[in-house]
DNA sequence: AAGCGTTTCAAACTTACGTTTTAATTTGAT
DNA sequence: ATCAAATTAAAACGTAAGTTTGAAACGCTT
């Protein structure tokens, strides 16, 4: 009669997955978790030891293969014959997110969400787990950032990639700051390729502009 | 011997506009409030009447100003002869910014990431209160954009509107996604015009962009 | 079927939260 | 100086949080 449900520890990393993408985690409580996941509240330290290392769980679920699909995008780059563009290395970036967004599966859009709530929170996760072992990431961009903008300067390059990630971030993670004084349509309407789209052209445009005098 | 503190109720709103950028609504207690602000426990209640209410506060406190410096930006460059350009829109909008990240009794850049907090929370308050009173901030802005932009359509216009104050304010924000990765050299050092130096040649480019095929 | 490690369950524990209450204190006008 | 109002103070209230506990139920090998 019913669909058979994944694992215990699954069922509760995917509830969790978007009840701390809707409530922060302060917001989402192990009985909030428990009960939408109709498990027993005391699986989650069971399962994961403490609300701490479920957050954790939760998030390098979905981080670890994004950052390797990012990876593999450059080094695909890198074994073709000619030389990348700018715009194949946003692409690098926006092909896994959209990929993500794609298959709910693996959580849709919301780890997208999760990772942007979890930035502006500040987690311990972030400042400290995280920061050592994925920094191969952004110096694998920045190098491949630095052979297509050549003429950018050390600093301005700098800048120029956190605008862009910050932007190709947002634009995924639905944060409409417009929201905030009026209704928005661009955002309520997330459709994947329409981002990619939209967002595309101005974060290239961004990229090559001229540096400031 | 010391100088005279502010009354309560300021002292409240000083207090939690840090903590609540700090940790968050949910993460911040009255009593981490009431403690660092060297009042009683009740005096949160008698002043404000409840912590929701508090919030409310202390956000409008500093978003009323911002806005209506913003719209006075625009008022200027209408009775100006010339006609404005891309540029002139995206400094109506910085540069009330830049006087706020300025100004330490303004709170200097703390409202800008109270704001961006308070949008991936999700408030209450944005979603209701807010949305309708100050409307007219974004429409103003749509209809100068338009003059400024007229060869893009009506749904490309919100999406470059949405991208754009996206970036403007991850960056006064002080919102770097790449520091989940490696310690960041940009973010660190938050010096307000270098923000508006970098800042400022990306998004007009974004902005100018000829739309997608 | 018995035994054993793993998982689930109901219940309780400790702590911290927002809020309320009631009394003490300060303030300001007469 | 006095009195009423406004403010501060200390304590307690009820609720909900994360975590822990010990027994019951389950799954698997023998």
């Amino acid at each position: 009669m019913e669909a058979s449900k994944p694992d215990t520890a699954t069922r509760i990393l995917d509830v969790s997955e978007r009840l701390f993408v809707e409530h922060g985690f302060e917001g989402t409580s192990l009985r909030m978790i428990t009960q939408q996941a109709e498990v027993n509240l005391a699986a989650v330290n069971y399962h994961f030891g403490s609300k701490d290392a479920l957050f954790e769980s939760v998030f390098m679920r979905r981080l670890a293969p994004l950052v390797a699909a990012c990876l593999a995008e450059l080094d695909r780059l890198e074994a073709k014959q000619e030389a990348a563009v700018v715009e194949d290395l946003v692409m690098a970036f926006i092909r896994p997110c959209l990929a993500l967004s794609r298959d709910p599966s693996k959580g849709g859009a919301l780890f997208v969400r999760l990772l942007s709530r979890t930035l502006v929170e500040n987690h311990r996760l972030l400042r400290e787990t995280i920061s050592q072992q994925y920094s191969v990431f952004v110096h694998r961009f920045a190098k491949a950032f630095k052979e297509v903008l050549p003429w950018l300067g050390e600093e301005e390059l700098a800048w120029r990639m956190h605008l862009a990630f910050g932007i190709m971030f947002n634009a995924f993670a639905g944060n409409d700051v417009l929201k905030i004084f009026v209704r928005s349509q661009v955002v309520t309407a997330r459709d994947p390729d329409m981002i990619v789209k939209h967002l595309l052209p101005f974060v290239v445009a961004g990229l090559v502009a001229p540096a400031q005098g």
